[in-house]
DNA sequence: CTCACTGCAAAGGCTTTGCAGATTC
DNA sequence: GAATCTGCAAAGCCTTTGCAGTGAG
C-alpha cells in the first residue's frame, strides 16, 4: 500500500496526518496520469465533501516539496496539474485546436539523466511534451506553410 | 534577418506590420531562452515606451498560433514562457529552491517524432524537463531520503 | 475605406496568504 | 499543551475580453 508509505514519509519529516491530507493522496493514487487541484477536489469530493480547495493547493505543494509528486504544467492547460509517483505520460498538444493526445512510454535519454547528475542533482521526476498542429488543424489552414 | 522573415510571414496570413509588433518579435529573437509576456515588455519597453502588456499578450498568441514560436509553462516559472524559433533548452529545475539550470543539447528521440506523425501530427517544438533537488536543497535534508 | 490592431479598463480564473479555531501527537 | 493543519475570506497575479479609437493596406 503506497499511501501509508507516502503518510509514513509526511510524519518523519514531522508533518501530521491528517484525513484530509490522506484523501488527497488518496485521490492522487487513483487518479492516472495529470491532475490539476480542481480535479482533486472534486475526486475527493464524495468522500469528503467538506475540504476546502485551499487544503488541496497547500497539500499539493508540501508533497511536490517532498518529491512524493511533480508539478507539471502543460501548455495546452488552463491550471497546473500535478502527477504522482513514477507514471511517465508525456503529451502531444496541439497548437490550433489545444487539444492534447497522451503518448505512453517514455524517452529518458542516459546521458541527459547523467548530465543532471554532474549538477549535482538528485532526479525525482521529469516532463517531455511536444507542441504541432494536429490533422485537423491542417486541413484548417493552420499548419506551417512549407 | 530572421525579423522580415517573420513579419513576411504574417502579411502573407493577412495580418498586418505594425511597429508593436516588430517590437515584440525583435525582442524575442534577441532574448535567450524562455521568456515571459512581462520580460518582453520590459525588453521593448526602452525602444517603445508606450506598448501596452495586452498587445504584448494578443501578439505571443498569434505569433504561437501560427508556430512562429512556441509557449512553454515551466514547472518552476511564476508565469507562462515563450521561447522563438528553434533554439532548444532544456531544464533542470530543483523542487526546494525552484532554481534552474539550463542544459544544452536537446534528446529528440527519434521513435517519439514518429509516433507524433502518426497521430498526423505537424511538429514545431517542444519541451522537456527534469525535476530533482540541487545539491543544496540535499544538504538542507531536502532530497528524498534513500 | 475597410479590416486589423492597439490601449484602456474591467473582468475572469487560478493560486496564495492572514487569521482564528480545530486537530494531531 | 505545542505546533501543525484546516476553512474562510480576501487579496494577488497573470491573462483574457469588450470597446472605441487608431493605423495599415
Amino acid at each position: 500500500m503506497q499511501l501509508e508509505k507516502y503518510m509514513e514519509k509526511l510524519k518523519l519529516k514531522g508533518y501530521k496526518k491528517t484525513p484530509q491530507r490522506r484523501a488527497i493522496i488518496n485521490a492522487l493514487l487513483k487518479s492516472k496520469g495529470p491532475t490539476s487541484a480542481r480535479d482533486v477536489l472534486a475526486a475527493v469530493q464524495q468522500e469528503f465533501p467538506g475540504l476546502s480547495l485551499d487544503t488541496v493547493y497547500r497539500n499539493l505543494h508540501l508533497l511536490a516539496q517532498m518529491g512524493i509528486l511533480h508539478q507539471i504544467d502543460l501548455r495546452s492547460a488552463e491550471s497546473s496539474k500535478f502527477e504522482i509517483g513514477g507514471g511517465h505520460h508525456h503529451h502531444l498538444v496541439c497548437i490550433g485546436c489545444g487539444r492534447s493526445v497522451c503518448l505512453e512510454g517514455c524517452l529518458v535519454d542516459a546521458s541527459f539523466l547523467s548530465r543532471a547528475e554532474e549538477h549535482g542533482f538528485q532526479l525525482v521526476g521529469h516532463a517531455f511534451e511536444l507542441y504541432g498542429y494536429c490533422a485537423g488543424c491542417q486541413k484548417l489552414g493552420m499548419g506551417v506553410s512549407k
